[in-house]
DNA sequence: GGTTGACCTCAAGTTGACTTGAAGTGGCAG
DNA sequence: CTGCCACTTCAAGTCAACTTGAGGTCAACC
């Protein structure tokens, strides 16, 4: 099993070393030992950072993504807690579609005002309604 | 027109007066007048609050969603600007899939550590190679 | 016309997620 | 064996995005 520096390690997973050095402190990653006082990290540590990197683009804590990806992948949280997080995980991903879509919209609509673009409205009342939800 | 109340439009858009306050301070949203010193709000201010909720969604700051869709939605920012975000977001979106099948798994694989579950790791490489590319 | 409660302002505080700086260590190429 | 440079620790600093608190205002109902 190959071990790489934090630098190595830094340049794969995109993140800075203090931000490395920061999740192992927090005991969001982990380090299999030192060579000399320098960390060493195996290939499981690029894993865990690429499902890291996930958690956050979805917007959870650094919290969050620690309970649900525990050190070994294995979660902290109940089945029926991952899975109501993954159907939330869903509802997203419809949104971000839209925001998507809303996007090239005003990229490329002509009209004067999107607000008044029907087009436009029917987007946006979609995230309305999904606001709405969250709130019950 | 139906003005509204900033305690009424904290209701509709679940959140809190305070950020709706801070929302205006910087520039986000705009409230229509007073009645006396209430704020007034009318109905494009929610439309405006749905859409600042998808960017936040989305993992933009205010001042990028403040960019994007100024005012009257009309974008501050080039057009070939706006699809590379579009762009970027189909990016994410692709991404908090796999995060949400990778959810679904963990809660359901009865396998001792996901990392070594061929089916787990099938989806984390996509991650891997995802950050890469951000990367160049 | 008095009370109430939702609103107001403005400054300061909080939280999460890092980053920076100073001072030190140690493996390795020359 | 010497110098370099990527690493180390730990405390303090930073930034975005709010939240809180103190003290004040006023429209509407009783």
């Amino acid at each position: 099993m190959k071990l790489i520096d934090i630098g190595v390690l830094s340049e794969q997973s995109g993140m800075s070393t203090s931000t490395l050095r920061y999740y192992e402190d927090i005991g969001l990653i982990q380090s299999v030992g030192r060579h000399g006082l320098r960390r060493q990290f195996d290939a499981q540590a690029a894993t865990q950072l690429a499902l890291i990197s996930l958690g956050k683009m979805a917007g959870f804590s650094l919290d969050d993504i620690k309970e649900m990806f525990a050190k070994d992948g294995a979660p902290q949280l109940p089945r029926a807690e991952l899975h109501r997080r993954a159907d939330a995980l869903d509802a997203q991903i419809r949104g971000l579609t839209r925001l998507r879509d809303a996007l090239h919209h005003v990229a490329d609509c002509p009209a004067e005002t999107h607000m008044k673009c029907p087009k436009f409205k029917r987007l946006m009342d979609f995230a309305a309604r999904a606001k709405a939800r969250r709130q019950a």
